[in-house]
DNA sequence: TTAACTGCAAAATGTTTGCTTCCGA
DNA sequence: TCGGAAGCAAACATTTTGCAGTTAA
């Protein structure tokens, strides 16, 4: 069994290793660093912090490894508008994405149904749909305090709401 | 009065010379193209197209006309998950896009409050939407025929629907 | 052993820019 | 006239690739 930084398989890595992809020392370390990624890096930070691991992987190497991990359904590439091309694993449950306009932070929520409503929309066109994009652009409301008011149901932000 | 193939002045000449910027015989080109254009371009179609109407325009004209003319409000950029970015001109509506997965064409269709969700959902995770992104890509289904099923009324294929 | 992987540097791609010349208002 | 625009080529940024050496299975 191979380790992650607590000595444990990472996630990622079993997923290589179901799919028979050799497990090189280079993957091992991009195995974690995505492991352990809970934003959404680009090649450039993913080598980054790969490199701070182990100084000797090259970006020729992180390039080749996320498109083979996307290949093979364990990474999934974004566009959140910028330049390049961002990275976050799959299979963490369906979901969308809203970009702060002014950070440039990620929000990622869930919206029930929605997929389905684009289902219908794509079958009433005479298609058959294979995959969607959605992405929002927004700007912080300024802060209101803690009072609910007409709160949706299906709405829900992802993960540790509050840091 | 300048003009277009018919001898008429095209709506997005009229729209720059509003702008006040200064119409160059590439420009006049580039507007005619783009009016003549019910597709959604990358610059290097542009570029194609512009040059059969007048040889003597260069790719970097395009990309500071296109560049310009965005900056202006007068086109809208696309991201169609290809390699180059796709243009179309503004102001014909609100409308999303639909990618056939199969031949590269861009359906066009509305729905109707689409961007009223999406702006709650904003909201209800405290934001405020600035702009967003609808993409679909399908696979067009085996010609049913002419016996319509459950026309859901919100959705509405833009443009002439069969050639 | 050997097919797959890596590093490196070169190349491919899409887009922008510096500079000189040109031209529209 | 004169400031913005065009052409050209060089620069850029991101991503891919050819090749020779390395390594996991």
């Amino acid at each position: 069994m191979v380790m992650d930084s607590n000595g444990l398989q990472t996630r990622i890595e079993r997923m290589c290793i179901e799919r028979g992809l050799k497990m090189t020392g280079q993957r091992r370390v991009i195995a974690r660093v995505l492991s352990e990624a809970h934003d959404h890096p680009d090649v450039e930070e993913l080598y980054r912090r790969a490199s701070l691991l182990d100084g000797r992987i090259s970006v020729a190497t992180v390039y080749r490894t996320v498109r083979l991990l996307e290949e093979n359904g364990i990474l999934e590439r974004r566009d959140f508008g910028g330049s390049r091309a961002r990275y976050e694993t799959t299979g963490e449950g369906d979901h969308y994405h809203l970009i702060d306009v002014e950070s440039g932070q990620v929000v990622e929520f869930t919206h029930a149904d929605h997929a389905e409503l684009l289902r219908r929309i794509t079958a009433e066109l005479g298609f058959d749909l294979v995959s969607h994009r959605l992405e929002l652009f927004a700007r912080r409301l300024p802060d209101v305090p803690e009072e609910q008011t007409t709160q949706v149901a299906q709405t829900q932000r992802k993960g540790r709401s509050r840091p």
